[in-house]
DNA sequence: CCTTCATGTGTGTATAGGCGCATATATGCC
DNA sequence: GGCATATATGCGCCTATACACACATGAAGG
């Protein structure tokens, strides 16, 4: 299991072409994926509230079963938004802040050089 | 169908408590979940290319239906990420660029003052 | 060792959603 | 009006996945 890629060095995009490719590059579905659930969502609400956390600490705060938190906190880490230490018994999980931001940082940089290129206010 | 609250005005959150009803009210699941799908980031990636497009444009680059096409337009329209103007038998959508970086740039903002709150880097 | 506890995994079920096809609706043109 | 074109929608199929339950694995602690 192999970390994804998190931060993509690339040059500022120029033409359409540019900017469209990094949309591909950028625009990481898994990324996206792992915070559409509104159960994942509670599951991250969770770890701001109480900071790095075991799954059963977690879990007893929301009312699915345990297997189904600790299979969502797999899928959240995978998509790189917590990193997790496994400590005896305990395997706990922490928000991987800096990342998340970073990543999210990267997009809007090319929101940002993407609307001169694709959806300029025409003056009516 | 109204408009989904885009930019909420919250103070900066100084508790966790705070810092985790931030969290849900900024992390809409509607929005993430239509950039989770790739086939929506290839219909993206095609108004990047193109600029304001009408559905036929756009589907006749991609494989999908015609149909499919449309409805996953509704989709990110409805998530905020496009806006769509009906001209006669043709309805052009537009990515709505800063919208979606106002979007990400509220949630960094979050994600920067979570970092201390919840996942500081602790010294070994 | 044996028990207990925390986690991981296999499996079945129910639901959501992507997809294509057929069809309805609406607009522009003759 | 009659017809072609662009979009919207109803429907069925199929896959993905959230969920719960049962069970396997592995670590403490006696």
């Amino acid at each position: 299991m192999c970390a994804p890629i998190y931060l993509l060095q690339m040059t500022k995009p120029h033409t359409r072409t540019e900017a469209a490719n990094a949309c591909i590059k950028i625009f990481d579905t898994d990324f996206f994926r792992a915070l559409c659930e509104p159960a994942r969502i509670q599951i991250f609400r969770q770890l701001v509230l109480k900071g790095r956390s075991d799954i059963g600490t977690i879990a007893e705060a929301l009312p699915q079963d345990r297997s189904v938190i600790a299979r969502h906190l797999q899928t959240m880490q995978r998509a790189g938004l917590l990193h997790s230490q496994t400590e005896g018994r305990h395997t706990f999980y922490e928000i991987d802040g800096p990342i998340i931001a970073a990543r999210l940082e990267q997009i809007v940089g090319l929101m940002h050089t993407l609307v001169p290129l694709c959806c300029p206010r025409k003056p009516r």
